[in-house]
DNA sequence: AGAGAAAATAAAAACGTTTTTATAAAATTT
DNA sequence: AAATTTTATAAAAACGTTTTTATTTTCTCT
C-alpha cells in the first residue's frame, strides 16, 4: 500500500540510511553481519529502490532510447528485436518511443534520463536539433540518414548501390523499358535507390527518362493506384520491368498489374527491396534486395556503445544489401 | 557541453529558481513581465527540465511500462502499434521493456517510474511476483492471461471459443479424423484452443484421441519437424484435417505435407488461428481465426488508465475471435 | 495616509537516492 | 600504554525539480 523508501528500511534495521546504501550497493564498506540483518529487512518489506531518485544522483541511466514514428512493418520489428538482443547483452535498456511529437523526443531527449538516443526513420529531425542534441553531449546514432559527428553516428544501408544493381540485373535479363517507382518523398533510402537506378542506367548506356518514374510513397495501396491510373491512360508502350521502392510497394505494384490482366513475370517483371517476410511467402515470390536490417541494429547500439562508454568520436558505418533471385522477374520474351 | 539546469536560468534572468519553475508550469502565478523574460533565458540557454527532478518530485510519470520476451513476429507489433496509438491520444508514453530477466522487469515495475505495467506473454510472471505488485500499489495489465483484481487488469481474447469454433466448422465441412497441433506448452491461448477443440469434438459426438494431438510450439520449424516425422512413422490413416496452434504453425504444417506430396487442400485441409498479415500472401491463403489484435491493445490501455486515473478497480476482459474463411480447408472428398 | 488585501517574488522543504565527509570503535603499531 | 591506522557507522551534502510557506511590493479601500 504504502511506498517504502530506504529511510524505512533504515529505520526497521536501527541503522542509517547510509549504511542501507552502502549495503546495497557497496558490499565491502559494511560489516557482514548488519549487512545480513539489512538485506533481511529489504527483503521483507519488499523493498526497491526508486529509480528516480538513482537515476537523479548518478546522471546515467543504462538507458537508450529509440524514436520512431512508426512501429509497424517487418523493417521495423526486424530492426528492433536486434536492438533490443544487443541492448541486454550489454546491460542496457532499450526503451521505444513512438511519437511524431517533435517536442515529446525533444525533451526525452535532453530530460537526460536516457544515455544515448536512436533515430528511426519517419520525422524529420533537423539540423538545428541536431545541433541541441550536439551541444548537450548527448549520443545520438541516426538509422534513417548518413551523418558523423562528435556525439553522432549513423547506421545505414547503401541504397545507391541496391538501385544501381537492380538495374544491372534487369538490364542483363534483357529489359530496357525499365520503371521506378518512388518512395516516400523525404526518404533518403528512396532518393538514393533513385540515384542508383539513374546511375544504373547510364552505365548500360540507356537513356534515363522522367516519364518512367511513379510515385508510390512506399504504401501497397497508394502504388496499386499510381500503377493501375498508369495502365488506364498510358499513351506509352508497356514497360519491360518496374523496380518499386520496397517490398510493399512491389506487392501493390503486382496486384495493379494482375487486376489489369497482366501477368507477373510472364509480361512484367518487378523487383523490391528490404525482403520483408511476406516477400518470400508472396505469389510469385519477390525478387529484390536484401538489406541486413538485423545487423543494422547489432551494429548501431555497438557504435552507439563505443560513444557512450570509450567516449569515441562518432562515425557513419554503411551497410550493403545483396540481390535475392525469386520468381517476380524473368527474362525479357519480347527481344529488342 | 556543460548541462544547464533551473538555477542557471534563475541567475542568468535575476530571479528565484521558484519563479522559474512558476513561470514554466504555472503561468498565472508570474508577472507577465518577468515571464516573458525568464521564457527568453530558457530559449536561449535552451534548456530542458531534467525529467528524473521532475518525476522524483512528481511520483506520477506518465509513462506505461510494457514487458514482453519477444518483440518479434505479426502479433507482437500490431499489439504494440494499437497500445502506441492510444497512450499517445491519452498523452501517455509507452515504454517496451524486451527482457526475459525477472529480476530487470520487477526492478522496473516496482521501482516507481511507471504509472503502470503491461504484462505480454513469454516470461512467467508468478502469483509471488503479482502479491509483491499488488501491494504496492501498481496498477498492471496482462495480455497473456485472464486474471482481476484491485490493481490487476486483463484483455485476453476467448481462445476455448475459437477452438471450438474450429472444429465445428471443419466437421460441417465432412472432416472427422481432425488433429490438433500444440502451441506454447505454457501457454494460456494453446490450453484453452485445446480445450475448445475437445468440446468442439464432444459436441459433434466424436471421440478425442490422444494420439491426435501433435507438438508444434507456435513455431513453423518445429511444426514442420513434427509433422514430416508423424507423416513418415504413422500407423494411422492420414489425417482429414489439422487445427494448427496458430497461423505460423499451420505454415509450417503446409510445408511439411507438401514435401512429403500431399496437397492441402485438397488431401488435407489445415486451419490456422491469428490471420497474421502473412496469412493472406501464403499460398494457399489460410483459412484461421482472426483474433482482433488491435482491439486487444486498444482495450489494454483503457482498461489500465481507468485504474489509474479513474481509481477504478481492475477488470477482465475478453475478445471474441471470428472464422476467416480462405484456401487452405475444403470439402472432405473422401465421403465416410 | 494608513490599514488591509492582492500580487509578485523569494526562501525553504521535500521527493529518494548516492557520495563525501565526519565520527566512533576496534585493531595495530611504536 | 599511547599513538596511529583501520574498520564500521552516521551525518550531511548533493542531484534538479516542485510545492509550500514566507516575505516583499503594489494596489485598493476607507
Amino acid at each position: 500500500m504504502s511506498k517504502i523508501t530506504i529511510k524505512d528500511v533504515a529505520r526497521e534495521a536501527g541503522v542509517s540510511i547510509s549504511t542501507v546504501s552502502n549495503a546495497l550497493n557497496n558490499a565491502k564498506l559494511v560489516n557482514e553481519e548488519t549487512r545480513k540483518r539489512i538485506l533481511d529487512v529489504v527483503d521483507r518489506l519488499n523493498y526497491t529502490p526508486n529509480l528516480n531518485g538513482k537515476l537523479l544522483k548518478a546522471g546515467k541511466s543504462k538507458m537508450l532510447g529509440l524514436f520512431t514514428s512508426t512501429v509497424s512493418g517487418p523493417y521495423f520489428y526486424t530492426l528492433v528485436e536486434a536492438m533490443f538482443r544487443e541492448c541486454e547483452r550489454n546491460g542496457y535498456a532499450l526503451n521505444v518511443f513512438a511519437t511524431r511529437d517533435k517536442k515529446v523526443i525533444m525533451s526525452n531527449i535532453l530530460g537526460k534520463n536516457l544515455d544515448g538516443v536512436f533515430v528511426f526513420e519517419g520525422y524529420r529531425i533537423g539540423t538545428q536539433e541536431i545541433e541541441l542534441i550536439e551541444n548537450e553531449n548527448i549520443k545520438v546514432t541516426f538509422l534513417d540518414r548518413k551523418i558523423a559527428s562528435k556525439n553522432i553516428s549513423s547506421v545505414i544501408f547503401d541504397s545507391y548501390k541496391a538501385g544501381f544493381d537492380a538495374v544491372k540485373y534487369l538490364v542483363n535479363l534483357g529489359h530496357r523499358k525499365i520503371y521506378f517507382i518512388l518512395g516516400a518523398p523525404d526518404a533518403y533510402d528512396s532518393a538514393e535507390r533513385l540515384r542508383g537506378y539513374k546511375a544504373g542506367l547510364e552505365e548500360c548506356g540507356i537513356a534515363f527518362k522522367e516519364e518512367y518514374v511513379i510515385e508510390g510513397m512506399f504504401e501497397e495501396q497508394f502504388t496499386y493506384n499510381s500503377i493501375s491510373t498508369f495502365i488506364r491512360f498510358r499513351d506509352l508502350e508497356m514497360p519491360d520491368a518496374f523496380i518499386a521502392g520496397n517490398d510493399i510497394s512491389a506487392i501493390g505494384c503486382i496486384k495493379a498489374l494482375r487486376d489489369k490482366g497482366f501477368s507477373v513475370p510472364e509480361d512484367v517483371s518487378v523487383m523490391g527491396f528490404d525482403d520483408v517476410v511476406v516477400a518470400e511467402y508472396f505469389q510469385p515470390p519477390l525478387t529484390t534486395v536484401r538489406n541486413p536490417i538485423a545487423r543494422q541494429g547489432m551494429l548501431g547500439v555497438e557504435v552507439m556503445l563505443k560513444m557512450i562508454e570509450e567516449e569515441k568520436h562518432g562515425q557513419a558505418e554503411v551497410l550493403e544489401g545483396n540481390l535475392v533471385v525469386r520468381g517476380s522477374c524473368t527474362m525479357n520474351k519480347r527481344a529488342h
